[in-house]
DNA sequence: CGCATACCCGGACGTCCGTGCGGGTATGCG
DNA sequence: CGCATACCCGCACGGACGTCCGGGTATGCG
């Protein structure tokens, strides 16, 4: 019943696509990659990290103002960067400080979150 | 009317949070960065950029049989890609070649794509 | 010239995700 | 001890996104 919409299913240049099927990264390794990113491409979740690593520890109420955000919004994003281990949290008193977590992947922090500062910066052309 | 539920307002660390909002990324920096990050975490369009990396360049079909997924679902994904300037494409006869931008930051392809495959393999300990 | 192929496009559907809202718990202060 | 604060949690709504499906266009071949 497939739509004979389709191709004939024969590759047109089977050397080329045999090169990328075998380097291709496994199904979890993308869900990883994807899991990871998709956690920063968040406008509230980015600019939180950026926070946390420039400000080193703050308290929740103190992130949302650094990030122009609400409270509601900012416990939720800290939730899940938690949950995924990106951030830890210290609790003293009524107050709840998070940094960013040990785990942190540093080239990560380095290569990604400032190279792609530099990035948006100065590698346009529009 | 704001839901009295929420804070006064004052920081209690005005300090760190003035170190982070000075710094931070403007709004429509943070657009464009969110923008290439959401491109990016999804896991079809992820396995499209390695493969394109990995064979140059491959027309629609062939890619979409490099990464096991329906030509719908990857013609779609390069109509994004495209749109965003992070792939090319060169028409011959019927066929639609498609291949990274030479806009597509390199440190980015470098950094990012390769790196986080490392990272995926090696800096995990759960 | 007509048919099959390879790709493009637009609409519809289902799903996921972020936000706001109300309520809940624990801490510190008086 | 009672009240305000700072945070956490569950629910429901709305928007965004990816996929499937039908149809459309252009190329190449016989």
């Amino acid at each position: 019943m497939t739509p004979g919409h389709h191709r004939s299913g024969l590759p047109l240049d089977p050397e080329r696509v045999e090169r990328a099927r075998k380097r291709l990264p496994s199904p979890e390794e993308t869900d990883r990659l994807t899991g990871i990113l998709t956690l920063m491409s968040d406008p509230t979740r980015l600019r939180l990290l950026y926070a946390l690593d420039l400000a080193e520890e703050m308290c929740v109420g103190d992130v949302a103002l650094a990030i122009g955000s609400s409270e509601d919004a900012t416990g939720y994003a800290l939730r899940l960067l938690r949950t995924a281990g990106l951030v830890v949290r210290r609790k003293q008193g009524r107050l709840a400080y998070y940094r960013l977590s040990e785990d942190f992947p540093e080239p990560l922090r380095q290569e990604c979150l400032l190279r792609l500062v530099a990035l948006s910066q100065g590698d346009e052309s529009d």
